[in-house]
DNA sequence: CGTAGAAATGAAAGCGCTTACAATGTTGGG
DNA sequence: CCCAACATTGTAAGCGCTTTCATTTCTACG
C-alpha cells in the first residue's frame, strides 16, 4: 500500500515509523531470523505503510554485495546461447539476483572490455563462455578467481559448467564412420576466439584417426552460424573435385543450410550424401529428411549455472566442475555411404 | 599498469598519489573539462599507476545515477527480441551503459516482478515491450514515467519506439486479398499479454473488412512461436471442412512450420494454398518455395532505443515517439488464389 | 531469587564516491 | 594598481544502507 507519492522513503523512516533503530529495520530485510517475531512484524508493517523500496546501490556499497551477476556471451542470436541465458536469467531471478548481459560478437577486445565493465560494476559473479581469450584478459580474471564461472568448456582454475565438445565432434564423426563414410566434410562455425569449434573439430579428427582416416584441410570449411553459412559451406565442399559423402556441421543451422543446398543440387540425402548437425534444435524435425544431430545440454547449462552460482553466493561448498553428457539423436539425414564413391 | 595486487585502491589514494583533493580526482573521472590539463594528467597518471578502478555502487549512491538500463522482454528465444536486445546492448555499451536483462515468458506477474526489481535496482532507464499489462503495473510505471521506454507499440504517456503492428497485419492480408484469396487462415502467436498479436490480427481483419470479407473465428488459431506451433496451426486450419486458400502467420517461424505441414499433405504452395509470414527472417530464403513475408524493423528498434536512451540521459530533448515503417517482401510462397475453391 | 549466557536491539562508524559551497588563484579593464 | 569575474581546486557533508560492538532484555538453572 504505497502512501507517499513523491520522495522514495528511506530505511530510517521505516525504522522511526516502526519505533525501532535503523539497524533493526535493516536486519528485517537481510537477516529476519535475528529478530523477534513481534519486531519483525512491526517493521514489515511499516514497510508496507510507507511503500518502502530499498536502494540497491546503497545496499551494495554498504554490504559489498551487488546482487547482480554478469554474463558475457558471444552473441544471443545463436539459439544455444539464447537458451542458456534465458534459463540462467530465470534461475537467478528466483534467487533475487539480476543478470547483467553483454555480448561481444566473437571479438576478444570487446569481450575484455565487457569483462572489465562488469567487474567494475561489482557483479557478485561473472559468467563467461569458453576458455579462449588473450593472456591479459586471463590475468584480469585471475584476480577475481572466485567470482568467475566458465561455461561450455572447462578450466582447472575456475568453476566450470559444460560438456565435452570434443566428445560431441567424436560422436558425430563416429556415427558417419560406422555408416561407411570415408570422406567427410566438416562445416565449422567461426573458429576465431572460439575454442568450442576447435574442440568439436578435434573430436571429429580423433574419431577419423582412430578409424585410420583423415580429415584433409580442403574438407574443412569455416562459416558463420546461419542457414546461409551452411549453404555456402555445402557449395564449397560439394564443389570439390572429390566431394565428401557426408557433411558434419557443427550446428544444426549450418546443417540445415547445407541440406538446402544439396537439395537444390538434386543430391539425395542420405542416399548420396549424409548430413549431421549438432545442438538438436527444433529445426531438426523440419528438414527433409529429418536431421540427425548431437544433443547438447544447452538449457541444462543455463539452469545449472544459475543454481551453482546461487549456491556459491550462499557460501555452500559445491563441485568446481559440472559436466553434462552429449548424445547422438539418429534421424533420417544420415545413412550408409553410397557403394561406389563419386570418384576414383 | 596495475601495481598493488590485493586491495582495490580508492579514489582517495589516487588523489593522494596525484597530490590533489579527492574532489579533483573525482572530477577527473566525471567532468574532466573542469580541470586544468596539468592536473588532469597528474590524476590520470595516478590512476594508471595504482590500477584504480572506480566502484560503481559508490558512484551510483553518491550521484543518483546507476549507469544501468533495464530491459524486460517476453523471451530472448524469439529472434525478434534476440536481435533487438543484441543491438540495444551493443548500443548502450558504446555509451558506457550496462544492460540488465529480464524475461518473463509472457507472464504478466513475472513481468511486474521484474519491473519492480529493476526499478529497485535503480536503473536509469527501463525498456519494456508492448503496452498490455495489468493496471497495477501501469500504476507503478507511471511513477517513473521519465525512465520508462516502450518498444514494439506506442503509448501516449511514454517514450515509444516501434512500428505499426496493425499495418503489418494489414499489408499481409491486403497482399493475399489482391491475389484473389477470400478465405484466409490466421495463425497467431500467443495473444495473452501480447498486444502486438492482437494488433496484427486487427490489421488483417481491417484489410478483409475493407474488401468486404470476414475472418471467422474458426479461421484463427493461436499457437506458440515455433516451427511446431506453425505446424499445429496448419493442421488445425487445413482440417476444417472448408479450409482456407491462404495462411497468414504472424511470424516466419509459424509460417515455415505451416509450410512443412502443407508439404507433408501434398498441398502445393502457392498453387493450392498461399502462405505469408512476418519478420522476414533468414529462414524465408530457405523454405520451399521461399517465403513471402513482412519486413519488421527489429534491429532498428534495438539500435534506435539505445540511441534514444543515451540521448535522454545526456539530457537532450528528443522525439517522444519513433516509428519505423514495415513493408512487404514478395517471394514465392504466395500466388493467385486457385480458380475454384475446394468447396461450394 | 540471583546470575551466567543467550537473544534481541541500539549506537555509530563507515562503505567509496559526488557535489554544493567555499576558497584561492588569474585575468583584464578601468 | 585595484577589483570584478572567471577558472581551478579544496572542504566537508552527505548518498542510504550494513555491520561491529556494546548494551539491554530474556531464559533457565542452581
Amino acid at each position: 500500500m504505497t502512501m507517499n507519492s513523491s520522495r522514495r522513503s528511506r530505511l530510517a523512516e521505516v525504522a522511526r515509523f516502526a519505533g525501532v533503530s535503523s539497524a533493526t529495520a535493516s536486519r528485517a530485510l537481510t537477516k529476519p531470523e535475528l529478530l523477534s517475531a513481534a519486531t519483525l512484524a512491526k517493521v514489515n508493517q511499516a514497510i508496507d505503510a510507507l511503500g518502502y523500496v530499498s536502494h540497491a546501490s546503497a545496499r551494495a556499497l554498504a554490504s559489498g554485495r551487488s546482487g547482480m551477476v554478469g554474463a558475457v556471451v558471444p552473441t544471443i542470436h545463436n539459439a544455444v546461447f539464447a537458451r542458456a541465458i534465458h534459463n540462467l536469467q530465470m534461475g537467478l531471478a528466483d534467487g533475487g539476483v539480476q543478470l547483467v548481459l553483454a555480448a561481444h560478437d566473437y571479438d576478444p577486445a570487446v569481450e575484455a572490455q565487457a569483462i572489465r565493465m562488469l567487474l567494475t560494476r561489482g557483479v557478485d559473479a561473472l559468467v563467461l563462455v569458453g576458455a579462449e581469450r588473450p593472456r591479459e584478459t586471463w590475468a584480469l580474471l585471475g584476480e577475481h578467481r572466485e567470482r568467475v564461472f566458465l561455461t561450455y568448456t572447462f578450466h582447472k582454475d575456475f568453476d566450470s559448467i559444460g560438456f565435452d565438445n570434443a566428445q560431441a565432434g567424436y560422436l558425430a564423426a563416429q556415427h558417419l564412420i560406422e555408416l561407411g563414410h570415408r570422406r567427410i566434410g566438416f562445416i565449422s562455425g567461426p573458429r576465431r576466439s572460439n575454442d568450442r569449434m576447435a574442440l568439436r573439430l578435434k573430436g571429429a579428427v580423433d574419431a577419423l584417426t582412430n578409424a585410420g582416416l583423415e580429415l584433409p584441410r580442403a574438407l574443412i570449411t569455416e562459416q558463420e552460424f546461419s542457414l546461409s553459412g551452411g549453404k555456402r559451406g555445402a557449395v564449397q565442399l560439394m564443389g570439390l573435385a572429390r566431394p565428401p559423402t557426408a557433411l558434419l556441421a557443427s550446428n544444426d543451422l549450418l546443417a540445415a543450410g547445407a541440406m538446402h543446398e544439396l537439395d537444390e543440387r538434386g543430391i539425395n540425402i542420405p542416399g548420396e550424401v549424409s548430413v549431421i548437425g549438432m545442438e538438436n534444435l527444433d529445426i531438426t524435425g523440419f528438414t527433409k529428411p529429418m536431421l540427425t544431430s548431437i544433443q547438447l545440454p544447452t538449457e541444462a547449462i543455463g539452469t545449472a549455472t544459475a543454481q551453482h552460482i546461487l549456491a556459491r553466493l550462499r557460501g555452500e561448498d559445491v563441485a568446481r566442475r559440472i559436466e553434462f553428457p552429449v548424445s547422438l539423436v539418429h534421424r533420417h539425414s544420415t545413412g550408409q555411404a553410397p557403394k561406389t564413391g563419386r570418384s576414383g
